[in-house]
RNA sequence: GGGCCCGUAGCUCAGCUUGGUGGAGCGCCCGGCUGAUAACCGGGAGGUCCGGGGUUCGAAUCCCCGCGGGCCCA
């Protein structure tokens, strides 16, 4: 006959997830999860957003990520769901390149391609990727993460490598793929060009300079420019000024300098002029057309090309006049401004003699080989000798640098390939409109920058990542290659590594003239591959069922919307016409306790390896998920070991139940909770009510994501509803030993309830409610884990709103009767004789009523009992506090003698002042008359009474004791004492022992009437009192009770 | 500089959508309980609800302006 296991000891995590994650490996307990799920007729498709294996231990911030997820799948899978769980890395990019680049010693892509060659150096990016990777998947498996481990997604495959293609491919037959010349950012050291989301700016300190450009045609007249890049002078090729803006011409000396009128005091006061004059107004109009020439012309060769375009441009919306000079220099193969403007006036000279590393090319005249930066100081001095530097001071501002090696970035006009996605703006945003965001201001930031969407700019010149699918002849036909198949129908042959360098010698032959093509030597935005996970993490597209193109989740933190998420859409976009994803929930930061960023070296920085180490799997998980999942978490032991100690609750529940139920052998097949519906008590109706609702909720906060709820509600539960209430008040029923009805309902009633409460925390907390079914329910249940049971449903019909109203009473009464206990010194262990409530309320007193035995229990009375609320003047005592600054003045002489009377009889003319406002006495003839605020009304209870006020009515709790009492408060606490005692000497529970207590001789008398009942709590088959503790074996102790002195001996028999 | 989020007890956070006498847990102090026992229960102290305005009979809650932190952009 199968009975529960019993639970021993203190919760000991470490015990509980060694021998948790020993089970599940040695009975492929994953698989099986797996192969459970597989057999479900309805699909959920999450994605997963893959992390980027760039470090070997996740941060917190990633361990909460994968935490989210796992609840989340385990849920949906007990709900019943075939659930796509393949995880994911996102293996490609820079950061990968930087830090094998460190490895090497490697400083530059000169010294990658001569030192040790491209092949090399892939291989040495894609070992990095993925050993990391498998760092990472060590860790999230040691989280209990759930996910299929055997085979992620790993963007460097080439099968994901030609989804990848299949998209570009398609941008490309939609006519969005395209090759444009554009300003980039781009980084000198990593040499390749950077998204805008790939940089990040710093606070860096450049030189400000105001320059004045000599216009032809005019004596001694020039225009003054401000930049805060002076080695973009070289590549100066035209003048923009605000057509709109007032202008002027200033004389100063001999010289006239035009400038925005706004600017004019501020640039006089930069350039030192205290004496000057203006000349003449106008509109910035007039200046157009005008012609310069460059000061620097005789030393850079480029400037002698550029000297026909030297003329003043208009552009409004680019020219301020609220800062600089309201004239800007423009050198449109380094400003996005400059190029439009460029482009805009038919000016397609697009200079920029600077190269890849940053430095200056023989174009730049004497600055060739300088690095840009380091040739500003040359160039400012060169301006200077030339005497048309009006000032050069210096500027902090936020400046752009590389997200990976924070190198400044320079902007540069290079030829990139885009995907005009600027095109799909309404599309996108009609899209994301579609989908559910959690919390919906996800939305909100998400069309912030649909509304500006910019044109993908794919390319990267660089090394590691997935080759750009392009081929080019001879004649400049161009193919875009979406899979293996389309390279051998083009005549090539794929190398059995797609990545470069093996790619790049991969030959077609031109489907147009039948030329040789060569692949362009780009690699693609990683931004790209984690982009089309939706599909790409489920094979190549055109394996892919129409209906299932949209995961139906994703999770990510709340940088990803405009990282992942928007990525995601824009290749949703392009590849299916619709939004990848149904519903996005977005998770906040981990940051340190003081809401700062961690980072190793700011010294705060907590890994997952640590927290586990310190605190245990389910303590860390329980502690990450109940946080706010939108909200941002900040990190601290002392709040994580609090959830630790709900565990520890929870731990214990399980322990006392067990117990008791193991060693009663309660058989839950035998003794079902349906046979004993018809017998349950109250407090077991209240329980079942208490956790159908909170399984409701629970159920309900998962289905809309809101795992925070869900674990908050599940703590809650079992700490409040279950330990702090259920089984204090069940307790007496268990201790009985015989095998009564009663005990068995609760048992009945425990076993339903924490079985569930099991399951359902089981996606939480996978290790710890593991662990407490295999050694409490496993083999009653026979499943071979928790996490292969279904979702509990709740049964509706449990809820029993009337006994959870009435138990919000007792509540109440039981906070009351406490406090007033407490005021009178007599502990709960000390019976007392009536508990009186005075009370109007119909509930109230049907509680007292219906519920007067549990009642008397919990507040340990022989009585309780309802009164009139009025009736409470019977117990209360009013007394007068004279207010002598009033009844001075008032009485004069009578003062003394008004007084003595007056309290004589306090409680009647307390009475009446109440009710009158005033009372009159007479002394010695005269006629008093007190009124209210001569003295002050004190009110009291009468001796022999504590009471408590509450919003249920005024309880009282009668303080008499009589020998009774006393005596049964005396034999409970020798019956404490003696508990201890067994404990100590570890007896079992149903061992039988003798007793000998040597107690104060008055009061054995008053104990002797408890003897029987004494023996029946103490499993004593005899107790005797003795005036000498007797001789021979037994544990004897000593102990202060009530300041007086009993000796204890407790023998074991047998 | 812009958009979004957060700011409530010493600490961690509910409450804010829909305005009505400010809450929980932990910590602290006092007391109690006890075969769940390094657990548990009760009571108490502890608040500029980030600051300032406004709307309102009434604001932690709604609106505006700031401050501090976070994320994303420029």
């Amino acid at each position: 006959m199968p009975v529960p296991g019993r639970l021993s000891g203190q919760y000991d995590w470490r015990l509980v997830e060694k021998n948790v994650k020993d089970y599940w490996a040695n009975n492929r307990i994953y698989e099986k999860i797996k192969a459970k799920s597989l057999g479900a007729s309805r699909r959920f498709i999450f994605i997963d957003g893959p992390p980027y294996p760039s470090g070997d231990v996740p941060h917190i911030g990633t361990a909460w990520n994968k935490s989210l997820k796992d609840s989340i799948l385990r849920f949906k899978r007990m709900r019943g769901f075939n659930v796509f769980d393949k995880p994911g890395y996102d293996c490609h990019g820079l950061p990968i390149e930087v830090k094998v680049e460190q490895k090497l010693g490697l400083k530059s892509k000169r010294e990658i391609e001569e030192k040790i060659g491209v092949a090399r150096f892939v291989e040495e990016c894609r070992r990095l990727a993925l050993s990391n990777a498998e760092s990472m998947t060590k860790w999230f498996k040691e989280l209990g993460v759930a996910m299929d481990w055997e085979h992620p997604y790993y963007t460097l495959d080439n099968k994901y490598i030609e989804s990848a293609w299949w998209l570009i491919k398609r941008a490309s037959e939609m006519g969005l793929l395209d090759k444009e010349y554009r300003v980039v950012y781009w980084c000198p050291r990593c040499q390749t060009t950077l998204a805008d989301y790939e940089v990040e700016y710093h606070d860096l300190t450049s030189p400000s300079i105001i320059v004045k450009m000599p216009l032809e045609g005019f004596e001694k007249t020039y225009v003054l420019i401000w930049t805060t890049t002076p080695w973009t002078l070289p590549a100066n090729t035209f003048i923009m000024v605000n057509p709109k803006g007032v202008y002027v011409k200033a004389r100063v000396g001999d010289e006239v300098w035009i400038l925005a009128k706004s600017r004019l005091g501020d640039v006089m006061e930069l350039a030192g002029v205290e004496d000057y004059e203006i000349l003449e107004e106008f509109t910035g109009d007039k200046l157009v057309g005008l012609r310069y020439k460059h000061p620097l012309e005789d030393l850079v060769d480029l400037q002698r090309k550029l000297r026909e375009y030297h003329v003043i441009l208009p552009a409004e919306e680019y020219v301020s006049l609220t800062e600089g000079t309201g004239l800007v220099h423009a050198a449109p193969g380094h400003g996005f401004e400059d190029f439009e403007v460029a482009r805009k006036n038919g000016i397609t000279v697009i200079a920029s003699p600077v190269n890849e590393e940053g430095v200056f090319t023989s174009e730049a005249g004497k600055y060739r080989g300088m690095q840009v930066r380091d040739a500003n100081k040359v160039i400012i001095e060169d301006l200077k000798a030339r005497g048309v530097l009006v000032y050069a001071g210096s500027i902090t501002h936020k400046y752009p640098v590389c997200w990976r090696c924070k190198t400044p970035v320079i902007l540069r006009a290079t030829e990139q390939w885009v995907i005009r996605v600027s095109k799909l703006k309404d599309r996108l945003i009609e899209e994301a409109k579609r989908v559910k965001w959690i919390p919906d201001w996800a939305l909100q930031r998400m069309l912030n920058m649909l509304e500006n969407v910019q044109d993908w700019v794919i390319s990267r010149q660089r090394y590691w990542g997935t080759p750009l699918p392009v081929w080019v002849c001879e004649r400049g036909h161009t193919v875009v290659v979406g899979s293996v198949q389309e390279i051998k129908s083009l005549g090539g042959e794929a190398p059995p590594d797609l990545h470069r360098p093996w790619i790049d010698n991969v030959e077609l032959k031109c489907p147009v003239c039948g030329g040789r093509m060569r692949r362009v030597s780009d690699v693609v935005d990683v931004w790209l591959d984690s982009g089309i996970a939706f599909y790409a993490s489920r094979g190549h597209p055109e394996g892919l069922d129409p209906g299932e193109v949209q995961a139906d989740f994703i999770v990510e933190g709340h940088d990803q919307v405009r990282g992942w998420f928007f990525s995601l859409l824009r290749s949703g976009v392009i590849g299916f016409g619709s939004s990848p994803y149904k519903t996005v929930l977005v998770h906040g930061f981990a940051l340190d306790e003081k809401g700062r960023e961690m980072h190793k070296s700011l010294g705060n920085y907590v890994g997952t390896d640590e927290a586990i180490e310190r605190v245990g799997r389910d303590t860390l998980r329980l502690w990450l998920l109940s946080n706010t999942t939108w909200e941002d978490l900040k990190f601290s032991w002392r709040s994580i070991e609090e959830v630790g100690s709900d565990l520890n609750i929870a731990w214990n529940v399980y322990l006392f139940a067990s117990t008791y139920m193991n060693l009663d052998k309660f058989d839950p097949t035998r003794h079902t909770l349906e046979q004993y519906l018809g017998k349950l008590r109250f407090e077991d109706r209240w329980l079942l009510s208490r956790f159908t609702r909170m399984m409701l909720k629970v159920t309900e906060s998962f289905e809309e994501y809101r795992v925070h709820d869900a674990v908050r509600e599940l703590r809650r539960f079992i700490v409040e509803d279950v330990s702090h209430w259920y089984l204090r008040l069940v307790r007496p029923r268990i201790w009985v030993e015989e095998e009564t009805e009663d005990k068995l309902a609760a048992y009945s009633v425990l076993y339903y309830v924490l079985k569930n409460w099991l399951i359902a925390a089981s996606p939480v907390v996978p290790f710890f409610t593991e662990y407490i079914y295999q050694n409490v329910f496993r083999e009653l249940e026979g499943v071979e884990s928790i996490h292969l049971f279904d979702w509990p449903s709740p049964r509706p019909e449990f809820i029993d709103e009337d006994a959870e109203r009435e138990m919000e009473v007792i509540r109440v009464l039981a906070d009351k009767v406490a406090a007033a206990r407490m005021k009178a010194g007599l502990k709960l262990r000390q019976p007392v004789r009536r508990v009186i409530v005075f009370t109007d309320k119909r509930d109230v007193a049907n509680v007292v009523e219906k519920h007067a035995s549990l009642l008397k229990r919990i507040l340990n009375t022989r009585e309780v009992e309802v009164r009139e609320a009025r009736r409470v003047e019977e117990l209360v005592e009013y007394k007068l506090k004279p207010v002598y600054k009033r009844l001075g003045p008032k009485l004069r002489g009578l003062t003394g003698l008004a007084l003595k009377r007056i309290m004589e009889r306090e409680g009647d003319i307390a009475r009446e002042l109440l009710s009158k406002g005033y009372y009159e006495l007479d002394i010695d003839g005269t006629r008093v008359r007190i009124e209210a605020g001569d003295v002050e009304v004190v009110v009291g209870y009468v001796k022999g009474y504590s009471v408590e006020e509450s919003p249920l009515g005024t309880i009282a709790l009668d303080t008499t004791l009589t020998d009774q009492e006393v005596g049964e408060g005396l034999a409970r606490d020798l019956i404490r004492r003696i508990q201890v005692m067994r404990k100590m000497m570890n007896l079992e529970l149903n061992e039988k022992i003798e007793t000998f207590i040597k107690a104060p001789e008055d009061k054995k008398n008053l104990l002797k009437p408890f003897i029987e009942y004494m023996k029946g709590e103490t499993g004593s088959l005899r107790i005797e009192f003795v005036d000498e503790i007797p001789g021979g074996e037994g544990f004897v102790r000593e102990w202060d009770i009530e300041g007086e002195v009993y000796v204890i001996m407790v023998k074991r028999i047998g």
